[in-house]
DNA sequence: GTAATAGTGTCTATGAGACAATATCGT
DNA sequence: ACGATATTGTCTCATAGACACTATTAC
């Protein structure tokens, strides 16, 4: 920020054109064993830019309505896909001259994890088209929204890449968990097979996880119920989970 | 993005209050073995919040001369460090009603790395004062315009975590150097000493770096001169570089 | 020779990866 | 007992960490 930039040295400083101001959220969840990602479809009335088009969930920010950018994502959240989501971090922003039709925009992306469980009457609050999409249905055909390929490109490579060193996953499943379904959770994420014993002994001896006295009943042996020790911060591993091939 | 929000149905939809757009720099390089941070001083002009202060570089957007947020960033680093950065990161974005008392207001932040070499002529081209300052000067007592103190921590926090598993170091040195050189900028970011050994195996093994046929010449053993293999893409290492004792 | 820094080698500890063995439930 | 999944154990391998040793320059 500091000093008024280039824009016309008019006697009242702020005086000059603003940039369109949004926050997208990337809403994350598994489902049938499948990484999906929350999209709506774009609007169809007049003046309204990608009419038909599948979009990330999000608006401008409201500036009587919202106290700070985050505030305005979790209104979003709720909005849209009608959660509280456990874990909300922010991806980055994404900002141009070219990227609206409607002039120089600039977007505040978060990206949030939620459990399955979370997921909602299908229909955002404001009955705007919404639904569920596996990251497979977008190999090259179907087109997104704006630059909304390309933030949703990110977010993935972003949770990929934070799978292989951090507990993200857990946030992906109920409150209550057992390590199998954490492990399920990962594979699906990094869409590779890991490996029990490693994963259980770097799971448990990290303290991420902390028994409940409960089991998991089933047509087979029991398994133990755990739960996030610190469920606001995510536990960050000083290796990564599997030795990169590159 | 998606559907206009809740602003003022009116029959124009853009017409409501947007927030101020601007983009912020934090800018580090190593000078006498201490990591330090470009500020300048907020000018005392009239009408001007923070009046005498240190902040940030940076400024508002501006929607003739930017094309996006990163080419915006790169202009600030031009105007107030004279430099075209090596290493120029997206830090992340902070906005909300009460940052600027101008009113709501959102500020891209971006990270840059550049050597001590590219330092300049200590004024900004717009002649605003500008100084380094190591970080040690921060403990408590001084303070930055609006919330650029937490910025800034956010930088350092950002870049001291990666520290542990990527190339950034690198970025602090000119174009050659040696393996010493680089051990002692990576010694200055983590504020501890390192093991050589280790340090030159993982260096080495990894393809960060390759020989140039030259010496650093000195006055006891001459050093072997190494240039960054990838200058663009930073390496990321499968393991920190000291098991955290947390 | 000495001082100083560059570069190598050796040994240990940690934790991942592969794979096998055992445990405990419902039926 | 059988099927299925949970849980533990054993062995190997890669690499970080500690520490010592050797190498090459200027003086």
């Amino acid at each position: 920020m500091a000093k008024t930039g280039k824009p016309p040295a008019t006697q009242d400083k702020l005086d000059f054109p603003r940039p369109l101001t949004m926050v997208d959220v990337v809403i994350f969840a598994v489902m049938e064993s499948r990484l999906q990602v929350l999209l709506v479809k774009r609007p169809d009335a007049p003046g309204e830019p990608y009419p038909g088009l599948w979009a990330l969930p999000g608006g401008f920010v409201d500036v009587d309505r919202d106290e700070s950018l985050e505030a305005c994502a979790r209104r979003k959240l709720r909005e849209k896909a009608g959660v509280e989501a456990p874990y909300l971090e922010q991806l980055g922003s994404w900002g141009g001259v070219s990227r609206d039709p409607r002039g120089w925009s600039a977007t505040h992306v978060y990206f949030a994890l939620i459990p399955s469980e979370h997921v909602m009457p299908q229909k955002g609050a404001n009955a705007a088209e919404a639904a569920w999409f596996t990251l497979q249905e977008f190999d090259g055909r179907s087109r997104l929204a704006f630059d909304h390929m390309e933030i949703m490109q990110a977010a993935v490579t972003r949770l990929r890449n934070k799978v292989e060193y951090t507990s993200l996953p857990a946030y992906l499943l109920p409150e209550e968990f057992t390590l199998s379904e954490l492990q399920r959770m990962y594979e699906v994420v990094m869409e590779r097979p890991i490996e029990k014993s490693a994963f259980r002994t770097r799971v448990l001896s990290s303290g991420l996880v902390e028994p409940v006295r409960k089991m998991r009943e089933g047509p087979n042996r029991p398994a133990q119920l755990y739960r996030l020790a610190d469920p606001v911060h995510p536990v960050v591993f000083t290796r990564t989970i599997k030795t990169r091939t590159d």
